[in-house]
DNA sequence: GGCTGGCACTCTGCCCGTGCGAGTGCCAGT
DNA sequence: ACTGGCACTCGCACGGGCAGAGTGCCAGCC
């Protein structure tokens, strides 16, 4: 019916309107700024069936209405639609990115990027170990029971362990071990390098099995276990901006969980590249997270998603906005590691 | 005289019960907490004096006194025992960080360690490259005309680049290439490497010569500039936890501060392993670090300080305490880069 | 000469009562 | 089904009054 149409109707306007202003919206004000065709005391009935439903509440009587969660979400899946980004912004994005030398050049200026964008708290994770392959390996001697392990992954990223080894190791071993290692797990997945270690154990000559042993159980242990992965944050400053007119308390909270990454590492592994993910308010199910939302999407080199990036805000954010900026962002992050 | 002596002590007892109450304190409270062994009013005297020397300030006609800069410059000057860490804290130290596997393993356990002893912000600067050795040089071919530079300092750091090149490359020349570039700058402090450039390209066969050239512009450009020095960040949570009490007005400008690293990074220019150096408040001569002060001290092998670390907090800090944490962090992670 | 107790003064923070404005819910009318 | 009108309910801002804390100064004491 017409009828439930102009209830969905008032629930934008109600969003667009308490999003931009940060006051509860009360029905005269509605009337004025919206071409709803229809008196403030109709959108007052709307408004109690709204209420009713739980897509909106007034802090105390007679304050305006405000979304709640339930309210945002209904917004989010059903009644907004993608804000394309301006043409600047998409040059902003070609220009900031550009520069990059490297994998952590490339997503600090993202996390600063998308930060700016969106004047939100931005998240970038690095290429996820479990999805990468190994590209190279490298052989360092630190001292004569020390090495260090370099692993360059085709995602570009580099990580390093030092393995301590029973026994004194020679220049000549080291480089035997550098090949050694590089044929068994160049071009490897780093999920499935587990299972070429039996093989390259085989294969290696009796003088340096203990040795090749006592490396790639380091390599698996520290690399391949998940946990491993890190995050790049940027942007809490503005999370002081608005201050307690956003969040309820502190920012303590909400600044602990994002600084123990491992709660947004956890939100990131539902992240695909092809939809935007939201969630809002309570959905996070972390008490710290209440009141907050949290955008995101998968980046990734084709239909393979690497990580995830994002931006974590008061549920009161313009979510066309963020989706746009997040989901742009993205592509670019992928195209730039595609071509590395 | 006896007279200067004792205002000093009254002084010194402000700034400790301001710091632990975070009230004006009066002199009545004064006479009661400490054996100062003179009346209320004797105080009262003394405070004058203090007040019109500009170590103190009442904020507002009959509130308590409170220290200004300058008061807590005598006081960390001349006032201060180092607190020396409890055993525990010694302990929590070692095992906080023994089990570091790399070198961002380490800095960041440190930060997180800082940030929990101190309950403060804290901020360690990776070892800086201008300070820093080649240990070795990795070269892997991404494609025809792209390689990475792996660079591994004697420091642990591994720094990456990526480098065009003007034509297609063979794997042997990858390979002569990578011998090359380790013949010429193992062991070169990277501030030196400018130096050895032609040479190296006096040795080079001729037909590597434009490929070394490239090559070698581009490690000298991107990792010899200065302002490739890099902070890791954390406890910015503690910076919430008293909030409008520590700090005037908002988080922002200080959070916006840390984030953009260069203001703390000029700061840590200063450092030397040797003694603390603390800035308080207004001598920060930053507009977003009014009102918060700066501990800190190089870390470093030996009598090399390889680079720097400390926390930032409200002026209004235990000052002995955060010195003592600052300089036992420094040195534990100076001792496990010696080994490494 | 330096220290002390006493006293008057000042200023902030808090409580509380009041009035205003915003917004609602309901009802009768079209 | 929509609209205008109306009574009602709160929150908030404002202002007066009160209590408490702390000071500065002064006269007296050791």
């Amino acid at each position: 019916m017409a009828h439930d149409e102009r209830r969905l109707e008032v629930l934008r306007a109600i969003v667009q309107d308490y999003v931009s202003t940060n006051d509860p919206v009360g029905s005269k004000a509605l009337a004025e700024r919206h071409d709803l065709g229809v008196s403030p005391a109709t959108i007052r009935n709307d408004m109690a069936v709204l209420e009713e439903q739980g897509y909106i509440t007034q802090p105390h009587t007679s304050a305006g209405r405000v979304p709640t969660d339930k309210g945002y979400r209904l917004f989010v899946d059903r009644l907004s639609a993608v804000k394309p980004l301006s043409t600047a912004e998409r040059r902003a994005i070609e220009r900031f990115l550009d520069g990059a030398v490297d994998l952590h050049d490339v997503l600090s200026r993202s996390v600063r990027l998308l930060a700016q964008l969106t004047r939100q708290v931005a998240v970038v994770q690095y290429p996820a170990l479990s999805r990468s392959a190994v590209r190279h390996l490298e052989v360092v001697q630190l001292a004569a029971a020390r090495l260090m392990l370099v692993l360059i992954t085709d995602t570009g990223r580099v990580e390093q362990r030092i393995v301590d080894t029973p026994v004194d190791v020679g220049a000549d071993a080291v480089a035997e071990l550098r090949t050694l290692l590089n044929a068994a797990f160049a071009g490897a997945k780093l999920v499935d390098a587990g299972g070429k270690v039996p093989d390259l154990l085989d294969t290696a000559p009796p003088h340096l099995r203990g040795l090749v042993a006592t490396v790639s159980a380091t390599l698996l242990e520290t690399l391949v276990e998940p946990g491993e992965d890190r995050l790049v944050i940027g942007g809490t400053a503005n999370l002081a901006r608005g201050n307690a007119l956003d969040f309820p308390g502190t920012l303590q909270p909400l600044l602990e969980a994002l600084e123990e990454q491992v709660v947004v590492l956890r939100l990131m592994t539902q992240v695909d590249a092809s939809t935007v993910l939201v969630r809002i308010g309570e959905e996070n199910a972390h008490e710290a997270l209440t009141g907050a939302s949290f955008v995101s999407v998968g980046y990734g080199a084709g239909d393979r998603a690497l990580g995830g990036l994002g931006v974590v805000g008061p549920t009161r954010m313009d979510y066309p906005m963020n989706m746009a900026a997040v989901r742009a962002v993205a592509r670019y992050v992928g195209h730039l590691l595609a071509e590395s």
